[in-house]
DNA sequence: CGAAAATTTCAACAACTGTTGAAAAACACT
DNA sequence: AGTGTTTTTCAACAGTTGTTGAAATTTTCG
């Protein structure tokens, strides 16, 4: 269905970040071997080590791979809600659709595979031994200014208050980040997971709500 | 800190079952030998085959071995809410607490191994392999039922409402019982992901507006 | 007690793991 | 063409993996 050609042009290097990022999302670290990644990416399994040095280094290079990216399309999204709201801050919606629209955005370019990566999050943030460092070093300089702006749109609410919030925010979307089916089994196929856009619809406003009825100040 | 006691007078069989729990729960199944759950049962390799088959099949007999426990206290909480209430029907908040108080409680018996149990399911929830059925098959029948006492709370929600809704929940909760320290560390210590109390007692308000927000009907 | 059954240990298996060093090939550049 | 560099392949390593069959031990129960 989607293109062959451009994965003949990829350098081998990047075939195998590929290869790595979908075998890593669907399998976990520790599921996934060097021989599969050098079996998907169509290369030879020493490669691998030259090219990233340990399992482990690997890892973290797929996962820095798109960081960055991402980083700049939610600050970028930021920028423009605050931008749109001025000389007010931005509202708490905003603020949230500019945190959770660019990831939308992402999956459904289904010409790169940015589902892979969004999956690859959702497995290190719930992971008791990655999550730790790689989610911190990677997102926390993000967060922290996407939960002061929330803390402008909420000049009442104490900073334990917001981080909680986002917490209940980042569980949401690590979940449906994670694509295990799970909600289009409960709900007997009334629900589908892979309808981003109905998804993050019914998400933002809900998150919205929670932040204002929690954070409100008594 | 704890006792030793109890764990001398436990079958072998129990204290495979006890340290495959807490190893899954912190590593994931693959990032988890038979040998290490062995020694740290204080057991031969070959008795985990022996009384549980194939290491999957060890993970099913991990993870099912709670689940009626846990699924007798939620809905005990669920029947004494509505019972409190009646004849009208359950509030949204105090649904959410039947869900999610009789968590709290477990976490805090800390002689016993709750939490590791609970960790467990955020693993399962969050993987894409054991989630699709595993949970399924454990926690489904519970969950329609809280989703049934949701819609008598909220008459006006249509059914995918509900099940959305109880996905940004359940999305919630497990990033709450994975305990990565990623909210610790993010809030700079404000937060502290141990403190069950308090996490629950943002965690109801914050989901019950939500589902007020989304479910309202036009 | 004594036989039958259940439990536990021991040793070993074939397969697979990440990683490496050296050889080979492809490339860049004068 | 001929150098030096980078990339790729090949083969192999030492260690670990889940699993099993047989022996040894303990428990059960008439």
């Amino acid at each position: 269905m989607t293109a062959v050609a451009p994965a003949a042009q990829q350098s081998k290097s990047d075939r195998i970040l590929d290869a790595a990022e979908a075998l890593f999302a669907a399998k976990g670290f520790d599921g996934v071997t060097l021989r599969e990644i050098a079996s998907a990416a169509r290369v030879d399994v020493a490669l691998a080590s030259y090219h990233f040095g340990k399992k482990d280094d690997l890892f973290v290079a797929v996962f820095g791979r798109r960081a960055k990216e991402l980083n700049a399309r939610r600050l970028e999204a930021l920028a423009k809600a605050e931008a749109d709201a001025s000389p007010e801050p931005a509202s708490v919606e905003a603020v949230i659709g500019a945190f959770l629209r660019p990831l939308e955005i992402a999956q459904r370019e289904s010409d790169d595979n940015w589902h892979h990566y969004l999956a690859l999050i959702a497995y290190v943030n719930n992971s008791p031994y990655w999550g730790q460092r790689l989610m911190s070093d990677t997102f926390d300089g993000l967060v922290s200014r996407f939960i002061e702006a929330l803390g402008r749109a909420l000049p009442n609410a104490s900073p334990d208050q917001l981080y909680w919030c986002y917490h209940n925010l980042s569980g949401a979307l690590t979940l449906t980040l994670a694509r295990t089916g799970r909600i289009d089994r409960l709900s007997g196929g009334i629900c589908r997971s892979d309808d981003y856009k109905s998804v993050y619809d019914n998400m933002i406003p809900f998150m919205a709500a929670g932040f204002h009825a929690t954070c409100s100040g008594q």
